[in-house]
DNA sequence: TTGCGTTGAGAACGATCGTTCTCTAGACTT
DNA sequence: AAGTCTAGAGAACGATCGTTCTCAACGCAA
């Protein structure tokens, strides 16, 4: 076994623990047993407590714009991939230990202390409002519509980790294809001449 | 100075510190000093920390129901009342201090292993809805309305506080508008004819 | 085999934190 | 004035935690 694969077994342990205790109340020498590896090894990976925490995030951040794209990917239609999005969230507050945004619980445990964490947690979001932007260009209508699907996907994760309701990602989902076929309308309206507002099928 | 007074002025310091700076990164000395009390006082009236973080939350909570009820209850129709949450955010955003929901922060770094702490935060993210559910039923439309406005709330609280981007309330507003108009044409579609999707002006 | 570098196990250290205790001074009662 | 109760200031205690250190065991080259 050797030095990367060592770190990755850190690494997966730390996220769990981290995830399902949060940061703070999860010691070194816990992670140590969680990993299975020397406390020596471990600081020996990691100078510091704050290196894993860090490694973590980054860690996550890969896995959840992975996991959202594959699922983006495999949607049809550039609405069909925007509304993705929500299956994408719904799956993932079913999981069992389904705990929030861990970057919003990052950030709301340590991001006023440690400006690292807060800013991968901005990252994180910004990236997703990002994200969801170049989906929305597909489609020609105002970007505004990216940052209100993002809030609606904001919500759901912070509804669903608080009140345990994993249906918050289908009302999320219903309310985007409002939002979406609204700015189609608009769109569609805009293009063919100023201030009439046709009624356009939901589905156009 | 009585007691209740002691106590206000120790739940006032609390809930400055705790929530600029995180609750387990503030110490009970550091509330003494702020509150300017003695140890022995503070113990007096707060037998532990977890008494200080419940009545911080339990006063939070009364503070932000009856700040969201008076904002709202200054709007004139129940359209522009369900609107009026997200001007309540708005100005709330545009605090110097603003740094998220206490509640979604508190859940995060302690409900995992505090479970009055998770209990008071859902609690207080279902009156919410609940809040919104009375809203909605003004208006004669879906219920399911309510759920779709608390997560662009819900979005915005995270997306502001985590990006610094305080506009999240007014795209939730715009948001909002979409949904409830939408809402609205959908029933008054429904209590005409079935099937019939009616294109009915959005200030109807 | 001898010597050297590395590793694991876990003790140790220093800091922090929640909580309690001590000591002293002042207020109040009789 | 003497005694009693209360309260403030902060030392002290015990636990926890991040980090470092010790020491013995092991691998391995010469």
């Amino acid at each position: 076994m050797n030095k990367e694969e060592y770190r990755q077994r850190i690494i997966a342990a730390a996220d769990r623990l981290y995830y399902t205790r949060g940061f703070s109340s999860v010691g070194m020498d816990q992670l140590r047993d969680a990993a299975g590896v020397s406390l020596r090894r471990l600081y020996q990976l990691f100078p510091s407590k704050n290196d894993v925490v860090m490694a973590v995030l980054r860690g996550r951040r890969r896995m959840w714009a992975e996991g959202l794209d594959e699922h983006v990917r495999a949607a049809g239609t550039p609405r069909e991939k925007l509304l993705a999005v929500y299956g994408f969230l719904s799956d993932w507050f079913c999981e069992e230990d389904f705990r929030g945004c861990g970057f919003i619980n990052a950030f709301a445990e340590l991001g006023a202390v440690n400006s690292d964490v807060a800013d991968i947690a901005r990252e994180h979001k910004v990236s997703f409002q990002r994200y969801l932007g170049e989906l929305v260009e597909r489609i020609g209508v105002d970007p505004s519509l990216a940052v209100q699907l993002a809030l609606l996907a904001e919500g759901a994760q912070t509804t669903a980790a608080i009140t345990g309701q994993a249906e918050a990602a289908d009302r999320a989902h219903e309310a985007a294809e409002v939002l979406i076929d609204a700015a189609l309308e608009r769109a569609g309206s805009d293009s063919r001449g100023k201030n009439s507002r046709a009624c356009v099928p939901s589905d156009a």
